[in-house]
DNA sequence: ATGTTACTTAGGAACATGTCTAAGTATGAA
DNA sequence: TTCATACTTAGACATGTTCCTAAGTAACAT
C-alpha cells in the first residue's frame, strides 16, 4: 500500500491556494514571465514570487532566466503523482464496495439454502 | 474556463497533510471510530480530532455519533472535484501541445513552398 | 554612462496550523 | 451510583503562511 510520499505534501499544499491554481491554469496555456503572471493578481510582485517558489518546490512548474526576465512553464508531468494518489484511493474504495456486494450476495445465497 | 472554487482550497489543503492522507487511506477500506483512526498515529487524540475536523470541513469525510463513539466514513464522491480540476488542467495542456504541433506543421509547410 | 525594467532579497506584521496538556461531558458497564 | 471509556473543549505555544514595503541587482536601451 502506498507509503508516505513527502512530495505529495508539497504538491497538494501548493494546489490548496487559489492564486497558485490560477497561475497553473494560466501556465497550462503556455509559458509566461513573472510579471505576465503577476498581472491581474492585485498583489505585489514579491508575493507572486513566493507563490512561484512554492509551485517550483512542488515540481509543478519549472523556470529559467532569459535575460532579465524569468520564464515559467508548467511541468508536463505536473499533476500525475496527485492524480495517481487520488485514483489509488478511489480504487480501494471501489474494491470495498465490491467486497460489500460479495458479502450481500453470500447472505442471499445462504438464505436460499 | 473554470472559475474560483473555494471548496478546492479546503480539499487540496486537507490533502496536503500526510496524517490526513493516511486517515483517508484507512477510511477508503471502511468506516472507523476516532480512536481506531488515532491508533498508530503517535499523536494525542485532540490533534487527530483537528485533522478529522478539517477533512469533514473539506467534505472528504462524514461522521456520525453512535453511542459514545464517533464513526467516520469516506465521502463516496470525495475526490471528484479535485480529480476534475486536475484533469481539466491536463486537458488544457494537451490542447496547447496540439496547437504547438499545428504551429510546427505550419512552419514546415511554409518552408516547403 | 545612465536610466528603466524586471526581478530579487530582506525583514516584518497578521493570521493560520499542528501539536500538546488539562479539564470537561456523555455513555456504557458493574 | 460509581467507574471507565470515548470523545470534546479550552487554552497555550511554536512554526508556518501570506502579504506587505523598501532596498537591492542584473540586463537592456539610449
Amino acid at each position: 500500500m502506498s507509503k508516505y510520499e513527502p512530495s505529495l505534501d508539497l504538491c497538494f499544499s501548493a494546489l490548496g491556494d487559489p492564486t497558485r491554481r490560477m497561475i497553473l491554469q494560466r501556465l497550462a496555456r503556455g509559458e509566461a514571465s513573472v510579471s505576465a503572471l503577476a498581472a491581474g493578481h492585485d498583489m505585489a510582485l514579491p508575493s507572486v514570487m513566493e507563490h512561484l517558489k512554492k509551485l517550483e518546490a512542488a515540481n509543478l512548474i519549472t523556470s529559467r532566466k532569459k535575460g532579465r526576465t524569468r520564464i515559467c512553464a508548467l511541468s508536463p508531468e505536473a499533476f500525475t503523482p496527485a492524480q495517481n494518489w487520488l485514483s489509488a484511493q478511489s480504487a480501494i474504495w471501489e474494491g470495498r464496495l465490491d467486497r460489500f456486494d460479495d458479502y450481500i450476495t453470500t447472505l442471499m445465497q445462504e438464505k436460499e439454502t
